[in-house]
DNA sequence: CTGTTAGCGCGTTCAC
DNA sequence: GTGAACGCGCTAACAG
């Protein structure tokens, strides 16, 4: 009571409390297999620790094993919008239902040695946007247990990758404006060089969607967030015949918008447009923003599952189903 | 080589590499106050602990000491927008440069208890934007180490709070419509219940304001993200004669601005509109949205500071300056 | 002064 | 079921 510093609950406490040895203990609470406890003394064990209510030492348990229950995501040093937020929040729960915890690290561009960064969490396993450096990856994998799991992989072969299907969405959107009649399309390309592993795979899946429908390859212009700049883009696709444009995202999406109207052009009828993730704006926009979305829960549920399959030394599963990944249909087109 | 399993570099090993005891390597390492090494002792321990590329076990240190390295920030349940984003990052650096790490958790409600969370990370703070409970509150006490550091705490006295200064920016909002000649005043408040930690001190802001330049206070609408519902609002504040609104933020805003196009008016003529982030799609809308921007470096740079103090004990500094929140103005308004 | 010894912090796990 | 060692860094007490 008056006492500030309460001193921790430890097994120990919990072996004195049930009449039992601190190894008992811990075989009771982890169910260790390959031990036989009788049900009664397991009783005890139990109930001794709900009444001192004893909840073990991360840190000590994370000494011992060489390695924590946490997940550490690095987030990329471009600004994240609100799906990667949703798709954290998703995983998250999905990993606290797999006795993990995730945490993400706001990496402040490469200031900092990724090392350091893993090294003050012992993670089980790294969650990264892009593939690390060679360096890292075998430090990580030396300097004791952290796994490593690459989201999304440069076309590397040998590594764990984890691609959330980004090339269809592309081609969902260049099947969407083909499916209204287009033939001729446009790809607005992002202005940050930091998005392409995201732009990449997109654009091509566009590019892949047209070359099975017959159609030309779409015609990419790299659209600024910036209305006067989107209408330069926005004038070199009506040059090029192009009547609908597939955008990286949304917020890309609503630049070309801003661009039509300097143009003193309107969508859809003039150019057609549709974006990625269905953000607030897209809805409130004028014309409201036709978009594709995909669904987070399902991409962490997925993901949560690899990441297990990882830290426990085994293959990944088979990617997600193409189910994840839809269309919804405003009026820009 | 041919070994995977990599034996970690102990400070065992830096002491024989160096011909010292353990002990040594420590002070040398920690720079131990009140414990004279010679010179030469203690390069020949740097050295070695270089040779050897020696990293101590954060898990040990946390063991040892009752608290390890890393600041936990609990992320709301509701999405944060990129100014959050922005804010962490910034955080993230200041925080480094004191050998502190930010991890930031994404909680996905209340699903799970928040003493899981920190009891996994042994964090030396905890950053929350609401005030926990009391129950939670002691646990951190209680259980060790782990300081807390409320964000936003509402309207409690006794409590560590950090506030940005939500209020100014409201503020700042009234002001700005208020020098442009407007004399009634709307505020644009946000369907989400889950954001009032931050919209209530903004709309105090704005009230206040109004009230030290003898206007009257604010009509309050709210406002969901949808044209169609955000047009009874702008109907409503056409009723009551208003004239210009603050809008939560920027997304608040855009949906007034589409609240507008539905009723076939028009920003700012028929009502002027000012909201708060500036993010991307501000300046892209039609009109271009006037907004409130806050610099996300010097909260952060504030924020570190504290979280410093609080961890070693001290009494937090005084609060960021006005200097950091500024309108910027577009066509909206 | 310089540096060492010894033991703590706490859960895990091998050998008996 | 148990004793004991281990993982690793920190630091009070102490000896040269």
């Amino acid at each position: 009571m008056v006492d500030g510093r309460v001193r921790r609950v430890t097994s120990a406490d919990v072996a004195r409390e049930a009449g039992v040895s601190r190894a008992t203990v811990s075989y009771v609470l982890n169910d260790t297999p390959h031990q036989s406890i009788p049900a009664e003394t397991r009783r005890r064990v139990l109930e001794a620790a709900a009444r001192l209510d004893y909840a073990p030492s991360a840190a000590a348990r994370t000494l011992r094993r060489g390695r924590s229950d946490v997940v550490l995501c690095l987030l990329p040093d471009w600004p994240v919008g609100p799906e990667v937020g949703a798709l954290l929040g998703n995983l998250s729960a999905q990993l606290a239902r797999r006795g993990l915890t995730l945490v993400a690290h706001p990496s402040t561009r490469e200031d900092r040695p990724i090392a350091e960064i893993w090294k003050a969490i012992t993670p089980a396993a790294v969650l990264a946007f892009e593939d690390l450096s060679e360096a890292e990856n075998a430090a990580m994998r030396a300097a004791g247990v952290a796994l490593l799991v690459a989201l999304l992989g440069r076309s590397r072969q040998r590594r764990h990758e984890l691609e959330v299907p980004q090339q269809r969405v592309g081609r969902l959107q260049a099947e969407h404006l083909a499916a209204l009649g287009h033939e001729r399309l446009g790809y607005a390309y992002p202005d940050d060089p930091r998005v392409a592993i995201f732009a990449d795979p997109r654009r091509e899946g566009a590019r892949a969607a047209c070359a099975a429908l017959g159609l030309p390859a779409p015609v990419t212009c790299t659209v600024p967030l910036d209305g006067a700049a989107a209408a330069s883009a926005v004038r070199a696709w009506r040059d090029a015949g192009v009547t609908a444009v597939c955008a990286y995202n949304d917020e890309v999406a609503l630049a070309v918008l801003a661009g039509l109207r300097v143009c003193g052009l309107r969508a859809p009828g003039d150019l057609a447009v549709v974006g990625v993730d269905d953000i607030p704006a897209a809805g409130l926009a004028d014309p409201a923003l036709s978009t594709v979305t995909t669904d987070q829960s399902a991409v962490a549920a997925h993901l949560a599952e690899t990441i297990v399959e990882v830290i426990h030394g085994r293959t990944e599963p088979p990617g997600p189903g193409d189910e994840i990944t839809r269309v919804v249909r405003r009026a820009s087109t």
